[in-house]
DNA sequence: CACCAGGCAAGTA
DNA sequence: TACTTGCATGGT
């Protein structure tokens, strides 16, 4: 068996095991880099309270969030952990978009994918993983999203030794499958489910879906 | 009680 | 280049 024709088979048992994950969970553009700038390393659960409390004060809002003061506004995120960081990632990203995009995040549409992201990475506070959560979630880019359980996925199944760095891994899962949003969205969300149901430390991976396709070779 | 959660940047060697 | 540390709340 090939290596896509492996990870083809993996994804279609994951979706057959977990079923559709609808990520990413957010009614606009804005709502989900607020959540994809919030989540890190925080769960997700702690991120929705504080979405909610950014609804409630009406500040889901671009020129809201870009007047609110830095203070106030780690307050509101405060069960998002890291708040004083966090308020001052948002600002930033807000400020970027403000500067570069002409004032409206709507704009950013009509950018190419790799200057979103070079200029993603340029501003303080978002890496590689966040800026790859906001253009595959945000703006339906085909760019797979790594993180930490992609790479806890990918050596409990042996698919690599553990020493690829972040776009090792994403060249790994773009080189072997097709270039295709929907496919890409719904493969990370159904590996975070994967590893936050079975895998849930290195290296064990016990009671596993993916045993069934492990047994078929 | 300890440990982790849908990371990142800055500092050190 | 490759580690280490600070950031911080809330659930299990």
């Amino acid at each position: 068996m090939t290596t896509k024709q492996r990870l083809l088979n993996i994804f279609e048992t994951l979706l057959l095991a977990f079923g559709k994950r609808h990520w990413w969970p957010g009614e606009t553009e804005l709502e989900v880099i607020v959540g994809a700038i919030l989540t890190q390393n925080t769960s997700w659960r702690n991120v929705e309270k504080a979405i909610a409390n950014l609804k409630a004060n009406d500040l889901l809002d671009f020129d809201a969030l870009l007047s609110i003061d830095n203070y106030e506004l780690g307050g509101i995120i405060k069960s998002s952990g890291f708040y004083n960081q966090k308020a001052i990632k948002l600002k930033s990203f807000l400020q970027v978009i403000h500067n570069v995009f002409n004032g409206s995040i709507y704009n950013i549409k009509n950018y190419d994918t790799s200057f979103l992201r070079k200029t993603m990475l340029g501003i303080n506070g978002i890496g590689p993983e966040t800026a790859d959560s906001i253009l595959l979630y945000a703006l339906n880019r085909p760019v797979f999203v790594v993180d930490s359980y992609t790479k806890r996925f990918l050596y409990n199944h042996k698919l690599y030794d553990g020493s690829w760095k972040y776009d090792d891994v994403q060249n790994f899962f773009m080189a072997n499958l097709p270039r295709d949003t929907h496919l890409f969205n719904e493969f990370h969300a159904l590996i975070v489910c994967l590893c936050q149901t079975y895998c849930k430390k290195l290296p064990e991976c016990l009671s596993c879906p993916l045993n069934n396709e492990y047994q078929r070779e």
